[in-house]
DNA sequence: TTTCATGATTTCAT
DNA sequence: ATGAAATCATGAAA
C-alpha cells in the first residue's frame, strides 16, 4: 500500500516537475542591489571591522569639505560606526534566521521524503526560495542603511551646513589684502594661494571670501569704512616695519597709479592716509568723502570695480582727485 | 527667539 | 573660467 502510494506520488511528481523547473531560473544580478552594495562598501559600512582607519572618512567626502575638519568628521565617523553596527547585527540576525529556517525546511522535507518522493532538485528549489525571501529583506536593510548614511552625510559633512567662521588670522590676512588693494581687489592665483596659506584656508575659500567681500563692500561701504581704516592702518604699519619685503604680486591693474615697478604698498599707504584723514575730518558739505566717496580717492581702477552700483562714487572722479590733492596739501 | 554676520552655493553674464 | 548678484544656511550676539 505504502509503495503503491509512493509510486503514484512519483507519477504526479513527474508531471509537476516542469512547473518547478520554470521557476528555477535564476534572476539576473540586480543592478540596484549592486549599487547599494558598492555604496555601502564605499562608505565603509560593508566592512565588518569597526575601525575604518580613515578610509571611510575620506572616501565619504567626494567633492565637499575642502578643509578636513577632523572634529566634525569624528562625529560623522562615530555615527557612521553606529549605523554600521546596527547594519551588521541586523544582517547577522537575518542570516541566522535564514540558516535556521533553511535547516528546518530541509529537515522537514527529509522527513517527508519517507512518505513522498523529494528530489534533491526540489530541496534546492525550496532553499532557493527561502534565500530569495531573505535576500529581499536584506536588500531592504541595505536600502534603509544607505538612506541613513546619506542623511547623516548631508547633515554632518555638507560644507554649507558646517559653515564655520574663519579664524581671526585668516580674516585679518584677507582684510588686509582687500583694503590695501581696494583699487583692484582681485588677487591673482598666486596671491590667492599665498593668502590661503597664510590664513590656513583653501584657495577656493579665498575666492569665495573676495567675492563676498567685494559685493558686500559695494553694498555697505559705509559701515565698512571703519574696518577699512583699521586694516589699512595695520597694513601701513606692517609694511613700514617690513620695508619693501614680501609683496606678493601686482595684478593686472589697469591703473598705472596703483601698480607698476614699485610694490603696491605705497598705493595702499596713500589710500590709508587719505582714508584716515577723511575719517577724522568731518565732511564740510556732507557729500565729502562719503563711504563710496572715500573710495573715489583711489586711483581710477578702484572706482571702476564698483562703479556700477555706486553712481555717486563715479560721478565726479576729477573732483574727487581734486579734493584728494587739496587734502594732501592741507 | 530674533536678528545680524558670514561662508558657501547657485545662477547668470562675460 | 571668472566674477557679480542673489540666495541659502549656519554661527553668534542681542
Amino acid at each position: 500500500m505504502k509503495s503503491a502510494l509512493f509510486s503514484v506520488l512519483c507519477e504526479i511528481k513527474g508531471k509537476t516537475a516542469m512547473s518547478i523547473r520554470q521557476h528555477q531560473e535564476e534572476d539576473p544580478p540586480d543592478a540596484q542591489l549592486l549599487r547599494l552594495d558598492s555604496m555601502l562598501l564605499a562608505e565603509g559600512v560593508s566592512r565588518p571591522e569597526k575601525r575604518g582607519r580613515g578610509a571611510a572618512g575620506t572616501a565619504a567626502t567626494p567633492g565637499g569639505c575642502p578643509n578636513d575638519n577632523s572634529i566634525e568628521h569624528s562625529d560623522y565617523r562615530a555615527k557612521l560606526s553606529h549605523i554600521r553596527q546596527i547594519y551588521h547585527s541586523e544582517l547577522e540576525k537575518y542570516e541566522q534566521a535564514c540558516r535556521e529556517f533553511t535547516t528546518h525546511v530541509t529537515n522537514l522535507l527529509r522527513e517527508q521524503s519517507r512518505v513522498r518522493p523529494v528530489s534533491s532538485r526540489e530541496m534546492e528549489h525550496m532553499v532557493g526560495i527561502i534565500h530569495g525571501k531573505f535576500s529581499a529583506i536584506q536588500r531592504q536593510l541595505k536600502q534603509s542603511t544607505c538612506e541613513a548614511v546619506m542623511t547623516l552625510r548631508s547633515r554632518l559633512l555638507d560644507a554649507r551646513r558646517k559653515r564655520r567662521n574663519f579664524s581671526k588670522q585668516a580674516t585679518q590676512v584677507l582684510n588686509e589684502y582687500f583694503y590695501s588693494h581696494l583699487s583692484n581687489p582681485y588677487p591673482s592665483e598666486e596671491t590667492k594661494e599665498e593668502l590661503a596659506r597664510k590664513g590656513g584656508i583653501t584657495v577656493s575659500q579665498v575666492s569665495n571670501w573676495f567675492g563676498n567681500k567685494r559685493i558686500r563692500y559695494k553694498k555697505n561701504s559705509g559701515k565698512l569704512q571703519e574696518e577699512a581704516t583699521m586694516y589699512s592702518e595695520k597694513t601701513s604699519v606692517a609694511t613700514k616695519v617690513r620695508g619693501s619685503g614680501g609683496q606678493t604680486s601686482c595684478q593686472s591693474t589697469p591703473s598705472p597709479g596703483s601698480c607698476g615697478p614699485f610694490p603696491l604698498t605705497s598705493g595702499g599707504d596713500m589710500v590709508l592716509t587719505l582714508r584716515t584723514l577723511a575719517f577724522l575730518q568731518p565732511p564740510p558739505g556732507g557729500a565729502f568723502l562719503q563711504p563710496p566717496g572715500g573710495v573715489c580717492l583711489q586711483p581710477p581702477a578702484h572706482s571702476s570695480w564698483q562703479r556700477a552700483t555706486t553712481p555717486q562714487a563715479a560721478s565726479s572722479p576729477a573732483e574727487d582727485s581734486g579734493s584728494f590733492n587739496s587734502d594732501v596739501s592741507n
